[in-house]
DNA sequence: AGCACGCCGACT
DNA sequence: GTCGGCGTGCTC
């Protein structure tokens, strides 16, 4: 018998199918989605087994067999094996990534080698090098350690086979163990020990007893001391009089070990809320795959309909995924999910280590639980029998994959729903244009949530025109409203929320004299200067350097600082209301592992006046104190350089509004800005989502975007700037030859930011609507540049359906 | 990706 | 003459 295998070696020329005989020894146990170790060239790697066939185009006698199974038990199930068959051509990626991404880290390949003494005819030259003759040398660490000679001797040691390199596949796979014991005899032949053991063995005969009394699973050393109140010593004996045995026994690392979860009941729902569920609940019934767009203002209850919905899946025997985003994975939502369905929920995100995502995941591939509850890749939690996706937020960025596999966690979704035929929900209170814009087609089911659980009033939104402000002397980046809103906060003991998405202390300094930028000088981009450190920073690179005291260009001293991030909208605050107790919380304050919880739970505990944040604090945090939300400049968004802006703005204000009054107290929104009678900030006044959506797109199909079109965009970057030219060119200039005349192509086009690290940065647009011939044309493209790729600089993405433009 | 094979320059 | 530079090509 033959086994295809995908290798791991994440190449155009290597990604392709190789065939390997399996040994007898291996027959029954060599199945579709197992991993094994194969000899491949001079060397070994992992690969994962496609398929099991009986013949070979290839040579039989050239064959080489499977070396090693990784596994017992394939980790990709039949469907995600041809869920990433679909995924590798739809992303245009190696067949080797996609299976990679849907593994925890911990379950990649580990490569290393090893020197092994040839003992039968080492000298003492060769031998010397050893420190015990039949103990390998790590590679690695000789490679590192030895001087210059003592390569090149153990280089010989190895051409006269002195010494040999033994190549090692391993994988991070680690398993935490705690030993245990269990009785090695039988509960009468306990009963008969105590008739004959010592009376004065006190210790030992409650030992005895306790293995009466309970099953005779093994029990940790650990637990049974506490339980019987004994010591190590006393359970040794025991061992050494061999009534009891040792084992190891396999733990599973609980990230949430020691916390309690009380039982919720679901809640009543609301009218809207009902109607809802029975939508979701008939698709899931009836199994047939539909995908719910359900369009939920903030505080409208979205989760609680996720978790009945969910229920309802799991009484039916079934499994269910629900995704969120990064950063609102919280510990708040986390506990809602562990609160309803216990020791039935996983949990996978970036906070946890290697080892407990991998045990997560070995508790969903075990079908220990039925909910997996994470960020983007949970989407490939090795379910088998599905019966409920949800997609929180859904119109979050994070659920695109930036590196290769570029894959939407929403089209995996909706693929997976469909071979389940359970339904998939995507929620949000302003859904992605796109989304929303199917729904309306009919494509999606669209459901609506517009009123707020227990009738909480919407906060109520004010647009402050700053340069209104300016023209009335204020200079300052508060307003006036915003700065008495604040007051009346402080004297009622309320919270405030400050939203200002830029940190940093100042966008840039410029030299008043000559108009001098500071820039990094590896990417085109201006340096932020940090007050913390008395530095200059590059947001893109990690470029440091000191500010300059005077302008490099004309030696004048009027270097002035233009713009504000949050470090000093703190500093400012401060200034004009001196009591005030500030949380800051971006990047730098919360780079500390759990730093960005820590934060939060100070604010929750009354410990700050105003949350002042970036992005990071838009969603998740409901505290019931808050009732005042200011967004300091609502167009710093707006004005970048890609066609989603206006539509990002609109979202982001939505939703940094919602966290204010979403409990007894009313809630006030205060929106600075100099742009105030745009309608993606306009109509966040009256949250109004449909009113956006139909302004946006008569914008979107003027200018010939999503959802009106399809876009495919071809990064191009080099340290040479003539060759990234000249590339993008070639490429723009074959895709207009080849593709379909109602399909547009742009470029070549130097990127937003032109270049970044010393890179040139190119690019080309596609906008298309049919085009059969895309994906074909695409891998020629590849195919073309694959050699100059990877001798030089060169770097060509294809990146379709971008949601970064820059 | 690695690693071997192979074809040209400066050295014991 | 040989050692070693990295261009080219292959891996079941």
């Amino acid at each position: 018998m033959i086994a295809k295998v995908i290798v791991d070696v994440s190449t155009n020329q290597t990604d392709r199918l190789f065939d390997y005989l399996i040994l007898d020894e291996y027959m029954d146990t060599v199945v579709p989605g197992l991993r094994v170790v194969v000899p491949f060239g001079p060397r070994k790697v992992q690969g994962f087994v496609i398929e099991i066939s009986e013949t070979s185009e290839y040579p039989l006698d050239k064959l080489k067999p499977i070396q090693e199974l990784v596994d017992v038990k394939p980790p990709i199930t039949k469907e995600l094996l041809s869920l990433s068959e679909w995924l590798k051509n739809e992303t245009l990626s190696h067949h080797i990534s996609v299976l990679k991404v849907m593994l925890p880290a911990a379950m990649r390949a580990k490569y290393k080698k090893q020197l092994w003494l040839n003992t039968s005819i080492a000298t003492e030259e060769s031998a010397s090098f050893f420190r015990k003759k039949d103990a390998p040398i790590d590679w690695d660490e000789f490679q590192k350690k030895a001087k210059t000679m003592e390569r090149k001797m153990m280089a010989t040691f190895i051409k006269n086979n002195e010494v040999t390199v033994q190549p090692i596949v391993g994988t991070h796979e680690t398993k935490k163990k705690r030993v245990a014991v269990k009785s090695a005899y039988t509960k009468a032949q306990l009963h008969d020990l105590l008739e004959t053991l010592n009376k004065g063995a006190k210790k030992q005969r409650e030992l005895i007893q306790f293995f009466i009394n309970n099953n005779s699973n093994p029990i940790p050393v650990v637990d049974l001391i506490s339980e019987v109140k004994t010591s190590r010593s006393t359970i040794k004996s025991l061992v050494e009089k061999g009534i009891l045995v040792e084992e190891e026994m396999e733990l599973r690392r609980d990230p949430y070990e020691g916390r309690e979860f009380t039982k919720s009941k679901p809640l009543p729902l609301t009218e809207e809320q009902g109607i809802v569920l029975q939508s979701i609940s008939e698709s899931l019934n009836n199994e047939i795959h539909r995908t719910f767009l359900l369009r939920g203002v903030t505080g409208s209850g979205k989760t609680e309909v996720y978790l009945q919905a969910i229920e309802k899946a799991l009484s039916l025997g079934k499994e269910a995924i629900v995704l969120v985003p990064e950063i609102s994975l919280t510990p708040q939502m986390v506990t809602r999910f562990k609160e309803r369905f216990g020791s039935a929920v996983a949990v996978l995100h970036s906070a946890l280590s290697k080892g407990e995502k991998y045990d997560e995941w070995k508790r969903i591939s075990d079908k220990e639980v039925s909910v997996a509850v994470g960020a983007r890749s949970a989407i490939f939690a090795p379910f088998e029998n599905l019966g409920m996706i949800i997609i929180d937020e859904e119109h979050e960025t994070s659920y695109k994959q930036e590196e290769s596999p570029r894959y939407h966690a929403r089209d995996v979704a909706i693929k997976r729903g469909e071979y389940y035929q359970c339904p998939v929900i995507l929620g949000s209170a302003t859904p992605s244009l796109e989304s929303y814009a199917r729904a309306k087609k009919g494509v999606y089911q669209l459901v609506t949530m517009e009123k707020r659980v227990n009738d909480v009033r919407m906060p109520v939104v004010t647009i402050t025109d700053m340069r209104e402000e300016l023209r009335q002397g204020n200079r300052s980046m508060f307003s006036n409203g915003l700065l008495d809103a604040m007051k009346v906060r402080l004297e009622r003991r309320e919270q405030i929320v400050l939203f200002l998405n830029r940190r940093g202390y100042s966008t840039f300094i410029m030299c008043r004299d000559c108009g001098y930028v500071a820039e990094c000088p590896h990417c085109d981009i201006s340096l932020t200067y940090h007050r913390a450190n008395q530095s200059l920073q590059c947001h893109y690179c990690g470029h440091v350097e000191t500010v300059p005291s005077r302008c490099p260009d004309c030696e004048g001293e009027s270097i002035r600082f233009f713009g504000s991030g949050t470090q000093k909208v703190e500093e400012e605050l401060i200034k004009v209301l001196p009591n005030i107790r500030v949380i800051r919380m971006d990047v730098d304050t919360t780079r500390k592992k759990g730093s960005h919880e820590k934060l939060l739970e100070k604010f929750g505990k009354g410990e700050g006046d105003v949350l002042l944040g970036t992005q990071m604090i838009a969603k998740g945090l409901d505290f019931p104190n808050i009732t005042l939300v200011g967004v300091l400049a609502a167009d710093s968004m707006l004005h970048l350089p890609d066609f989603r802006s206006a539509e990002r703005t609109f979202q982001l204000l939505t939703q940094v509004s919602g966290r204010a009054g979403r409990h007894e107290k009313p809630g006030e929104v205060i929106i600075q800005t100099y742009t105030p009678d745009h309608y993606s900030i306009q109509d966040v006044k009256q949250h109004d989502f449909v009113s956006f959506f139909q302004k946006e797109m008569m914008v979107r199909k003027q200018g010939g975007y999503p959802p009106y079109y399809y876009l495919t965009l071809i990064h191009v970057s080099d340290v040479d700037l003539t060759n990234v030219v000249a590339v993008t060119e070639k490429i723009t200039n074959f895709l207009k030859g080849e593709l379909s005349e109602d399909t547009m192509v742009y470029g070549p086009v130097a990127s937003a930011i032109p270049r970044i690290k010393d890179r040139y940065r190119y690019q080309c647009m596609i906008k298309y609507k049919v085009e059969p011939k895309l994906t074909q044309t695409l891998q020629e493209i590849i195919k073309t540049y694959q050699g100059e790729m990877s001798r030089s600089n060169l770097s060509i993405v294809i990146d379709s359906n971008p949601y970064m433009m820059l």
